[in-house]
DNA sequence: GATGAATGAGGTTTCATTCAT
DNA sequence: AATGAATGAAACCTCATTCAT
């Protein structure tokens, strides 16, 4: 019951504290701001928390996680490349859906601050684009994917792609239905490009 | 005279800002840490910019200009889509090598916080993706473009996967080197896709 | 019983504040690190002492008493003013020996911040030197002592000098096996001087 | 004249200090209390002192260096060892007169507090015994002191009476007029001892 | 008795900004 | 223009103490 109740008391605080971040940015939230969100006095985050960038930290850690092993579930999938790459960037897109607010933290502030993230966090962070890059390597083997594409490069491309997508909505710049169209053309420009015409020779 | 050598002093403090704002982030960057950098005592700045934020407005309303130029030349020029997308990423790329610091500000400070830009200055950032837009828009009028193809969609997806890229290098993903083959392949996969074939029908 | 384990719990966690403060001192020692010194609960130590400061004055009052018992044990002893000053050197230097880290707390903790005792305190506190002015006076009475010797400065000046001796020990000043030496010099000096020879009037 | 200015200032920020500690002790003084003492903005003291305990350090070395100068001086003058000592103790007790809160400090917080002083600070500290050994040896050589006396230990001897005189009268257990009767006294006692018949043989 | 989650007063420190020189 | 001393708002964080369980 009370390891129950004081991991619960941690996830509203992170909950607070990721509704506050989105709503003013890290440096613009003051540790009182996560207080009064989730409802309980300032002190008391640091029985949870070791300081305010820690908060950040776990908010990253522990919210990564969960995308890494959705990545490692859908590769492992069966499902040929258009499918997983599908899967993928819909999961992320519903995931803003959903969770905008974490997703506005992930984005903005995590990949903001990332040359600031201790070596142990940059390794977790990157592990996303290693993960997309074996999918990637797999395809090039398996004839999917044509021979001179750099695996990793497209995986920068397709996670960079997602990212301007869902930042494009955090400013507003694109309405939210925009989403829907982008689940699906996302990945045929990124499979089949955008041209109508190949090149005749590379 | 007079008025070249504040412009002068000026230039040397937006220099010194954008060292001092890649090295530590615009947050742990003191107003005294600029003037260090710029060789002046930190009083002075108050003679040239409003207050801290000013600087970082500066900065960003001043390059991002240039950046537009460019842009605008390239879209006026002659030349196909391929040609134009090649100019334009090649230009990133060049510009992060030759002023690394300019463009980590530029992208981890201001885009990363492009959600508290004011109206004006996040008209003057969207202002990027219009332009591309608006030459994919013409290459699709031209019949280059797939019909389907969103060119808004494209213009995020592009500039996108180009700060993605320069993001892992500032990140140190990527060894310098890279940026060379990403000339090349970014376009490449961007107009004609990475998949071997295309599908029968879309 | 309940009393017994009631004093016994509290006698535990005096002992306990001793070792924390003469670690830590006072003012850096939390009543948190008392209380794992002590191997329970923070909370259960406000069951038996009002607060943080109710502890340094019980360690006070009630190791300082045992001192004053002493004190007047020796004092009430039959035996010449050389035995009794060096029972009572003696009975210092074993103290700090026995219990170094309660001599630690009284001298450094309580001793220089004694100006902060209240009245009481401060009464008991002084009683010690009371105690060594009467065994002085009598001495003076009996015409062991000199006439023109003010009891209370000797009493000041002999417990001074054991007070300060034991503070070097703290620091390292010295090493432990001076301690030997000091139970015999120290009142051999004290008593009969240093010097070689008596001035021929005074 | 910036320079005179400047030392000024933290000159008499130094005095503030001592004032405020003196009155409420080190942990009881707040920044803010120094500040107002010296009738500046708390914010300036850390343009002179890059902390608070800074700002004791300080005080204790450099007011210790004048003290330590003093003792270099009076050893170096010609003089007999009881000359030599009555010129320490007066120059304490004098000190005390005059300085009555720098000595409180120096006695109260820093003795206090000296097992906490960083190795160079301690150093410094214990340089006050070491010169009054070196008297004390001296005088050994010279047959004015009994051969079986420790030097170092007659220096801890020396210097904790008289530290131990001015706590009491920093406590006000003793009166104001006691200092000048402490000045001739406490030497003599110390040289000659305290007993009317020397012991047969020791 | 025992626990430790919860509270919030209180202090230190930072640093953007002002302004006298 | 140039300096950097001076200001003080503002934020973080600690930790003594309370109290529900």
């Amino acid at each position: 019951m009370a390891r129950t109740a004081a991991a619960d008391k941690r996830e509203i605080i992170l909950q607070a504290a990721v509704k506050a971040f989105a709503k003013r940015g890290f440096h613009g939230t003051r540790v009182s701001d996560i207080a009064t969100e989730a409802g309980i006095a300032y002190g008391l985050i640091y029985h949870y928390f070791k300081n305010k960038d820690e908060i950040l930290n776990a908010i990253f850690r522990e919210k990564w996680n969960l995308f890494l092993a959705i990545l490692r579930n859908i590769d492992q999938d069966n499902g040929d490349l258009q499918t997983k790459l599908q899967a993928i960037a819909g999961f992320f897109i519903d995931s803003y859906r959903q969770l905008p607010e974490l997703m506005e933290v992930l984005i903005l502030e995590i990949l903001h601050s990332s040359r600031f993230l201790e070596k142990e966090n940059l390794a977790h962070f990157q592990e996303a684009f290693t993960i997309m890059e074996g999918i990637f390597r797999r395809a090039q083997k398996d004839g999917i994917l044509a021979r001179e594409v750099d695996p990793f490069l497209s995986s920068l491309i397709f996670l960079g792609s997602i990212e301007t997508a869902i930042t494009a909505r955090i400013l507003k710049t694109v309405p939210a239905t925009y989403l829907n169209e982008l689940k699906v053309q996302l990945v045929n420009q990124f499979l089949y490009g955008i041209a109508t015409q190949r090149p005749a020779a590379t």
